[in-house]
DNA sequence: GTTGTTCTGCGTGAATCACTGAAAATCGTC
DNA sequence: GACGATTTTCAGTGATTCACGCAGAACAAC
C-alpha cells in the first residue's frame, strides 16, 4: 500500500515535535505537514494531500468542531484522526459526528497511535479503549447516580452552552450573543443560569474566570 | 559533573511519551521519573532524587504553583523547569515567584529544551526568549512611561475604586461590597462606572479580566 | 413509545448597568 | 485660611441583566 502521508495539526509546536519523534521509527508514515491550526493545514493539501490528518485538542471547542467538519467535507479522501486531551464523551461523540474516524485520548501510547493510524489507513475506525471503557463507566456511572466530580461537571456543558459560554466571556452583551447565535435573549438568560447551576458558579464573575482557566477566551 | 537526573510531570502521558523521545538522543539527561502530578512525584524524591522537575501546564491554574511552591519547598535542591502552553505573564512570573528557576513555552523545540536544562544544572535560571522579551517590554512600558500601559492605567485607579473593582473581581455582587465598605449600593455602582470609564472598557466582563491581568485578583 | 436531554422561550421581581448630576470630604498649594 | 482639583459619597431614570421557575419542541437513546 505504500508509505502513510500524514498531517500533523497541534496548537503546540513542542508536541507536534514530541508526536514526530515519537513517528519516527516508523518508516511506513510520512509526516507531510505539522501546523499549528487545521486553517493553516487545509491550503497544503491541494497541493500536498496526505492519507490521514492527525488534530490534538486540548479543551472542547464547538469551533474545533465545525473545524473538523469543514476539513472533512472539503477533503473527503483524508480520514481524520482526533486526539483530545479532554474526556469529554459529547464532544468526541461530535467529532465523530463531524466526520473524525478515529479518537485517541492523551492516556495512549507511541503503539496506539501507530495501531490508529494503520487501522484508519485499512478504511476502519479506531476508537481508544478508554473511550469506549470511558463511555461504558459513564453509563454505569450514570446508573450508580455518583457525585458530580469537576470533570463530570465541565461534560455537562451543552454545545449551545459553550458557545454562549465562550460569546459573553469574550465581553458580547446577551444582545449580541441572542444576535450571533439567531436566539432570543431570554434563551441565551437561560443558558447562562444553566451553566452557572451545572458548574455550581454564583456569579458571573465566576464564569468569567472557568472560561479562562479553561482557555475558552484569551485573557 | 555526570549524568543530569530529570522528572518529567505532564497530565498527558503521550506527551510525557512525546518529550521522554525528543531527550532520547541527549545522553547526559537521564529521566527517571514520568508523572502526571507533582503530588505523585514527591514521593519518588526520596527515594530517587532528581536535579531537574520538568512541568508541563496547559492551563493556568492557581493549585499548579501551589503545587511548585510545594515542591520547592519540599526538595529545596531540585530545580523547577515550567512549560506552560499558555502566554500569560502573570501566571509565569507567579512561577517563577514560587520557586520556578526556568521557563519555556509551547514555541519552543528539542534544542531550547536541552539548552534549558543543561542551564539550569549548572545553576543558573533559564527564560525563553519569547518570555524574556515579555518581561522586558513590560519593564520598558513601565519606565518610558508609554500611554496609558496596564500600570498607568492601574495607578489612575484611586484606592476607593481599587477596592471595589477587587472585591467585584473576586465575586461579590454590589450589596456585598457595599456593606463591606459601608456605602451604599449606590455609591459602589458610581465607582464601577468610574473605573470603567477611567480603563476604557467596554462591560464588566473586560473589568474582571483587567483585575486578573494585574494581580487585583487570583484567577 | 417512553424516557431523558438539550434547546428554545416566557414571566416576574430583584439586581445591576449606563448615564447624568451633584453635594460633602479630602488634599495639595499658594 | 482660601482655592481648586480630586475623591468619595449618593440619587434619578430607563435599559439591561440576574435569579428562579416553568414549559413546549426537537432530538437521541433505549
Amino acid at each position: 500500500m505504500g508509505n502513510i502521508r500524514l498531517a500533523l495539526v497541534d496548537a503546540h509546536p513542542i508536541m507536534r515535535d514530541g508526536i514526530r519523534c515519537l513517528l519516527a521509527d516508523t518508516p511506513e508514515i510520512e509526516i507531510l505537514h505539522s501546523t499549528n491550526t487545521i486553517t493553516d493545514l487545509i491550503p497544503l493539501l491541494y497541493h500536498d494531500p496526505v492519507h490521514i490528518v492527525m488534530t490534538v485538542f486540548y479543551t472542547p471547542d464547538p469551533e474545533d468542531v465545525a473545524m473538523v467538519k469543514h476539513l472533512c467535507s472539503k477533503h473527503q479522501r483524508v480520514q481524520v484522526l482526533v486526539m483530545s486531551m479532554y474526556k469529554m464523551e459529547n464532544f468526541i461523540l461530535k467529532m465523530i459526528r463531524a466526520g473524525a474516524k478515529g479518537h485517541l485520548t492523551s492516556d495512549t501510547d507511541r503503539d496506539e497511535m501507530v495501531e490508529a493510524i494503520l487501522t484508519l489507513r485499512n478504511g476502519y475506525d479506531f476508537y481508544a479503549k478508554t473511550i469506549t471503557n470511558l463511555i461504558l463507566k459513564n453509563y454505569l456511572e450514570e446508573a450508580e447516580n455518583k457525585l458530580e466530580s469537576k470533570h463530570e461537571r465541565e461534560q455537562k456543558l451543552s454545545t449551545r452552552e459553550l458557545e454562549v459560554l465562550k460569546l459573553f466571556a469574550d465581553s458580547h452583551t446577551n444582545k449580541e450573543i441572542a444576535d450571533k447565535l439567531f436566539i432570543s435573549v431570554r434563551t441565551v438568560e437561560s443558558h447562562k443560569n444553566n451553566i452557572m447551576q451545572k458548574l455550581n458558579l454564583k456569579t458571573m464573575v465566576d464564569m468569567v474566570k472557568f472560561a479562562i482557566r479553561n482557555n475558552l477566551v484569551d485573557l
